[in-house]
DNA sequence: CTGCAATATGCAAGCGCTTTCTACGGGGGA
DNA sequence: TCCCCCGTAGAAAGCGCTTGCATATTGCAG
């Protein structure tokens, strides 16, 4: 069995008996056909199997419409809701999604920008306000319509439909010292190349800094992977911290898992927060006091954001606030 | 600041000074193309931001491939990591992905198969074995290329990336039975429409059906959610089962979060076992005694297939073993 | 019946690119 | 010195579709 040629307009118009331009116009403006000739149309449409070519009406006319994302890997619990919420907004107003990965390398994004837009993406979807100056020009150069998610910042940065990374973790951080913790460890993702991770240890920092008597004993970078978070874990623990941050739900579940192995107890022995609120920090035991990102908000805004660009609005970014969801990973240091 | 017309190949041209049929050489072919006029051509591409429209490429060419990949959810670990690979795998083949999703609705999914054939996907990946009579007679009609993952089946239904549900799921009862347990139950996902959901239950059901003395005491159906598989477990609870099979790991996990709710103690109580090994068992207290699905393997293996069927050829399907991970959460009945 | 406005359909010109065929030089072998 | 061939670049024909404009039809008022 070949793959025969998929069927073009002009097979269809042969076997319905009229005009190429009378099909264009069935199935895009079906009023303007008879319905006796619309009908045998459909019939001929059905019994070839006739799907229009993109490219070619990508090309006759503008309308349609796709538009890209760029995320750092769809492996992440994290990213995955969202970008489920940024589809779901995007088909409900009949626009294709594309998706590409960078597998957090920076130098990725814009190669695979580059692909998206080849691709016919007329806007796009980016994580994080960080990129190189290459990808900043080829961005303005084009001047592309896009949004920035998971991130906020000025407006002259561009559009955003995200939460301060740095804030959210600033109020984390001072969660904990209210509960009397002085010696913090954190375990954070990989900040190069990351500006949300970046921006998360700042936040922890200045709260530390600003809390008399308050130290970072001890801040651990590692990959999103329980594994991972496990040795860092280890690494941290040996600071002999009352209280662990971690950069995201997977890393304090990582580091509780660990803990748990090393018969160290959460929260008797250290206290353990997450980050995302993801359904992991549900699972873990005990569960894990974390820090909830509207992920399916953002997704819907950064959608709508996009929509609007699409239109030729100007959009304004939208803001997320974020907001900690207590549970039983932290409680007050022994005393 | 409003988007300027992209720039065309025509625009390239002119800047350099050369044909367009240079400029697609040079692009395409560099080698045909002498280096100094090359050199030129780059730099009015550079100065232009110039991508090269994938519509008319498409249109102009066959080889530019894309295809598309129709998963129930993106919000589900389980095909996060799937995807992430099949996408990796095509990328490093310069094939571009398309995504869609069906949020389980065996009916979007032709909706979807078209949105993408539209948008030029040439090939396709699809989810599990069962779909309307409307959908297999187009994907026949087509004659797309398309492989079927996250199930197995006979060869006449398609090529395969694989494994066998029902295969998987017995192993899985059976290894329970052989612990001792006779009074089981299941927390299946939504069997309608689902072939992996009704296989699974299938696979448990014959293997109990084959031990003398054991039952299935109750089957209740969940949506991959942790909250609606604790209330599941409350349900089959009432039948007082010795142990609860999961139909996926956040059934599992999600049941064993209701029963910490609720006193009751896992495995002491009751045993609760995952299927899929996503991250989430290994972070459940117990660590989750599932079965380990090749994901990874799985989406490379689908990439494989799908570009070797792009290519013309008539690749056989890949079914993979899947193998008990024994963890904590599985231990005999108290006696 | 005729005439005219609608309404329904066809014609043909592109959309931006690739690719075949052709043209032009220039270098090397005879 | 002349030719031929190779390397390089241009001209032009589509790829499958949309759409403005032209051309039938049809229906209805007069």
């Amino acid at each position: 069995m070949t793959q025969n040629q998929p069927p073009t307009i002009d097979d269809v118009a042969k076997v319905a008996g009229v005009s190429t331009a009378t099909i264009s116009r069935a199935i895009n403006d079906p009023d303007k056909v008879a319905k006796a000739t619309r009908d045998r149309i459909n019939a001929a449409i059905d019994e070839l199997g006739y799907t229009p070519h993109f490219g070619a009406r990508a090309m006759a006319s503008s309308r349609f419409k796709t538009v890209g994302a760029v995320i750092p890997t769809m492996a992440n619990a994290m990213f995955a809701s969202g970008m489920q919420a940024f589809q779901e907004a995007l088909s409900e107003a009949g626009v294709t999604m594309l998706v590409a990965t960078t597998g957090y390398d920076p130098e990725a994004e814009l190669r695979q920008i580059r692909a998206l837009m080849t691709q016919g993406a007329s806007g796009l979807m980016l994580i994080g306000t960080e990129r190189p100056e290459a990808t900043r020009r080829f961005l303005n150069l084009r001047n592309v319509p896009h949004v920035l998610t998971w991130a906020a910042g000025p407006a002259d940065e561009g559009v955003f439909a995200g939460f301060d990374n740095r804030r959210a973790a600033k109020s984390m951080a001072e969660h904990v010292l209210a509960m009397g913790h002085r010696k913090i460890a954190m375990i954070a993702g990989i900040s190069a190349g990351n500006d949300r991770v970046a921006e998360r240890i700042a936040g922890v920092r200045a709260a530390i800094e600003a809390c008399d008597g308050a130290e970072l004993v001890a801040l651990a970078e590692s990959p999103y992977l329980l594994q991972n978070a496990g040795d860092a874990f280890d690494e941290v623990w040996a600071a002999k911290p009352t209280a662990i941050i971690g950069g995201s739900d997977v890393l304090g579940a990582g580091a509780v898992v660990r803990a748990r192995a090393r018969g160290v107890s959460v929260p008797g022995d250290v206290s353990v927060t997450g980050f995302d609120d993801i359904g992991l920090s549900l699972v873990s035991a005990p569960a894990l006091t974390t820090l909830r990102v509207p992920q399916i908000e953002m997704g819907r805004a950064a959608a709508e954001i996009l929509l609007a660009q699409l239109a030729g609005g100007t959009p304004k970014s939208a803001i997320f606030e974020t907001e900690i969801v207590e549970r039983a990973s932290l409680a007050p240091p022994r005393s």
